[in-house]
DNA sequence: AATGAATGAGACTTCATTCAT
DNA sequence: CATGAATGAAGTCTCATTCAT
């Protein structure tokens, strides 16, 4: 029986080091430009083995950009759900989104890459789209600020198009070092905007 | 000197057929997965004659990405210069961005697609990022309103941030179809939520 | 009449400039590398008019050969006939191999890295030898050395292989500089070893 | 251990057949028109295996050379090292030449078409002049003689370029079946006229 | 007669995928 | 399970040749 958990531990462990290889690969390179014995020398095996475990190479983005986004949802998830108010839970989750993803640089720019690929992609592969997923959730979080009167009545889509499409740019911009930015310090920033506005603030409002 | 003129326009028009061609197909199925023929193709000429008016792929795709932003650049440049309120030119900034590229449908995906490309193209052509002036473009209308105290005192490069970032981001999900949304009133209601930010409108506030 | 004489003279110049073009061409990065368009620039003509000359590349490779070979053996020929003595004509032979072709560097590297081509070429072509005529030459003045007893009873065949093929080599030698030698020097000194032969010559012999 | 001896022998042996098709389709068709995939096929492999032996096309035919030419001329080395009166090793060294190179004729082919390349490639690879090595050595062979007294004194290098020019030319006759010639017996003829140089015999000679 | 833009066949080379060991 | 040599399809790019002007 140990046998048995440590090969399940080894499986799962070689799995696990071909997908990080593979989300670091097809940052690097973008997924059409990345080979697969890239892949496989990144984690350490020999190339014939990825196969083992993927069924091809889209198999292989394909899981891992469910993992990248899902894993990172899910920790996203559990943090905020200790934040009681709705509107900390959403200026906490630009926070979180910063964090983790800066955390692992190659895993924004994976994903700002390659989640919105080929037509030809998202056509085979309708039912996936993971990071609809992650936008749902920020939407749900954004609706939940609504109904609590946190915020305003804005629609809650278009303000988690701000959120996710303003850090995501951030990001990447902070990523692929085109210019210098501290992403938190940005972060910070395009919340305080969000909260007040452009407008100049009435000396007599804020109370924040 | 008609036969000539004839020619010019023959040269120029191939090229731009090329150009043009390009964008759709690159957009279409990204660089790496775009072949040369495919673009040649669309473009109604055969592979061979590409090279005839571009050095190599990647020379298409630079001078491609060149015209689509210059030319964008410098048609929201002259619509805009007709604004006199420095706020006005902003809010008609977002307006454009989503008019002049919802127009051309492919130009977004192979802007926001190819703009980040691999590390390996950028590292080899630093000096290459088109993208850049247009930020640079959309944080000097936001520098502006913040001096003529349209706006209060923010970051402008953040707000530029939030501007391009958003709107790219819409764009993106609107032309992937991965949702079915409305471009101008995502951007009106953008407009909104910068304007007065996220906040409940206290009751005394204007009411547009 | 004038008038088409201009024009045949006018014919036959450009004819003659894509030959020589060729010549150098070819002999410079070989047939196969060099591209018509090489040639028709050296030329100063365009790509396309080479083809109202010559059929194709391999009828412009043919023809040059003829025409170089022919038109240096008909020189030699014409000077040779001068020299009475057979022993004398086949030293002369020797001395306008060199000068022949060391005039026109272009045009030793074309004989020898041309003449012997492709197996295809000869098998397509077996009635084209232009180099045979050469050599049935040079044998044929070692035949006739050794019939009027000028030299000995040997294989006029085998003597013109050791004329030819030697010179062949030292031209190749020179002309790509694998080494600095004179050919006049070395055409001397191989004359000389041809008389005498290598060994050691008894006091007595001599009488050149 | 033996799997391990296995391996090593079907690369190496793989090596050497991508080697020997090389040689003779290099030699067939001339460097320029043969073509990888016909290499491949006389080897007995998939085109793409090549690539796993030799970066690229040019890289073959740089190691095909290298080991054409210097293996032979180990083997002739060690041959001729038998002999010790250094007249008899000149001597020997025709006839070696003749058969290492008549025994595999597309070998002759390879090193008398290919050696004299274009400038392009020597002017890329200077340090590459394989038969050098080769003309260095019977040079030197050469000189041995005349220091022995064996033969006079001449320049050493002018009769290496008349044996190995020469022979070069009759191998190179031979194998394109220019004419019929039997090689033995040219190299034997060769080798009495170098003795005894192209003068009549006076009656008081040796009778060799 | 001359041009040179256009063509498209074909070469080199890469790499996802397979399979014998 | 793992390996990595082998495969061969497919892409980029060149260039001989044609043809409308």
């Amino acid at each position: 029986m140990k046998r048995h958990v440590k090969r399940q531990t080894d499986k799962t462990d070689k799995r696990r080091a071909i997908l990080d290889a593979a989300v670091e690969v097809f940052a690097r390179h973008g997924f059409s430009d990345a080979t697969i014995n890239d892949v496989a020398e990144k984690a350490n095996i020999a190339g014939g083995t990825v196969y083992l475990y993927f069924k091809n190479k889209e198999d292989l983005l394909i899981q891992a950009m469910n993992e990248i986004i899902s894993s990172r949802l899910a920790e996203i998830k559990k943090i905020i759900s200790h934040e009681i108010n709705s509107l900390d839970r959403l200026y906490k989750m630009i926070l979180l989104h910063v964090e983790l993803f800066s955390r692992n640089p190659y895993v924004v720019k994976f994903m700002v890459s390659e989640w919105r690929q080929s037509d030809d992609f998202y056509q085979l592969n309708p039912e996936f789209n993971p990071f609809r997923e992650y936008l749902d959730y920020v939407t749900s979080l954004c609706q939940e600020a609504i109904d609590t009167g946190s915020i305003g009545k804005l629609n809650p889509r278009t303000l988690a198009y701000i959120i996710v499409g303003t850090m995501d740019f951030v990001l990447t911009q902070w990523i692929t070092k085109c210019e210098p930015l501290d992403p938190y310090l940005v972060a910070d920033e395009v919340r305080q905007i969000l909260r007040h506005g452009v407008h100049i603030p009435k000396p007599e409002a804020d109370g924040s």
